[in-house]
DNA sequence: TCATTCGGATAGTTACTCTATCCACTATGG
DNA sequence: CCATAGTGGATAGAGTAACTATCCGAATGA
């Protein structure tokens, strides 16, 4: 098919297209001529995952690029590094970290060991942790321990349902697929549950009470 | 203290500062004279804020601003309000919005239902399920009820605890600042702590072993 | 044939988040 | 009391991201 059937059908325009054909993030289609291209399935399916990863799970057009060389096998990472790589979605480019401070280092490290997790000393997560947890005090909150407990028991059963899925198939290429967007979309997934269970959970506790207005 | 003491104490620079006030973020500090103001620890401490809903919880200016609105009582919103809108951080301006298929809200409402939540048809968090749900979808996924089911499991564990952060209090001031906070950086550390978890899940798995480069 | 469409390059637009400059005025050290 | 550095506020500009529009000459298709 050509550019103006694969921008109909994905119902990304054509100006997008050749965006997406400049930046790298879709492979170029087949030459037929100089000056003419051929596009199939495989272009179809790359801008519905494009357009997961940017609309739904928020990721720039730079940050997606990166996933996407991965999945295509160009740098082959472990696992740890393509999980810290899409962390780079929220620091936009990277450019400014707030400090952390030492105390939530620690803070962090207390809790993933209270869990037995293996985090690497040099890992962006772990700073990540410790950043949210500074992020958390310096907005006036203490963290209660069993509260934080709580969160990481749901993230560990969460964890433990992706690995479920991985552990279906040996197809590499499938494994880090899912690992991928599962991380991206799975994020989004849990945050749009989390908050519907909160609702429902207030709605619960409750009732039909409203936080009324100030008298 | 005057502005540039209030700049230097929250490391937030002096013009930037004056963009939150542009913008609405910040309240005016008081006039002592026609051209001149003095800010106290409310400033101090509205800047905290900003800067963790902003660089640790994603959002947009324009979003924060709305947040802050809110804790702020100016328009006292309902639980489930609060928590749609803060959905407007990844809409970025709210402008464009994938269609939802009419199998994926079915699917949505079948899971929210298997787990006994209470969801407004015309809630904004449902449609984003649905939306998600197309997300996966559209990447080629079809998505697992049971993980799916552990996933909501996951959901509802940090939603209960989130809630009886909330119960310990009766300051309806201090529960909207909970929710509003704990949603936005919440999500953050919940997210954090599933890819540590997702990490930590495959050491334990797979010990070692690297995804090797394709042969 | 001849208007339409194509791929590709380049330049322009919009939105967002600051940043820099300007101004009339104020506080302060000497 | 004066020089000078700083202040609040307004306005304009800068930098980036993600498109979008225009242009071109070649090629397709009725």
């Amino acid at each position: 098919m050509r550019i103006s059937e694969l921008s109909e059908r994905s119902g990304v325009s054509v100006a997008s297209i050749k965006y997406y054909l400049r930046e790298g993030l879709l492979h170029r289609g087949e030459r037929t001529s100089p000056n003419q291209a051929r596009y199939d399935e495989s272009h179809l399916h790359r801008l519905r995952l494009i357009g997961a990863l940017t609309d739904v799970g928020g990721m720039s057009v730079a940050a997606t690029r990166e996933l996407l060389a991965m999945i295509d096998g160009e740098r082959r990472p472990e696992l740890q590094d393509l999980m810290g790589s899409t962390l780079k979605r929220i620091d936009a480019q990277g450019g400014h970290r707030p400090d952390v401070e030492e105390a939530d280092l620690a803070e962090a490290d207390a809790l993933t060991r209270r869990h037995g997790w293996y985090v690497h000393a040099g890992s962006p997560l772990r700073e990540e942790l410790a950043r949210v947890i500074t992020a958390f005090h310096r907005s006036g909150f203490e963290l209660d321990r069993d509260w934080l407990d709580g969160y990481a028991e749901a993230a560990e059963q969460a964890a433990r349902r992706d690995h479920d899925l991985v552990s279906d198939t040996d197809d590499l290429d499938e494994i880090l697929k899912i690992v991928v967007v599962g991380t991206v979309l799975g994020e989004r997934l849990l945050a749009t549950l989390r908050r519907l269970a909160q609702a429902s959970e207030a709605q619960r506790r409750h009732g039909d009470r409203r936080i009324e207005p100030r008298s």
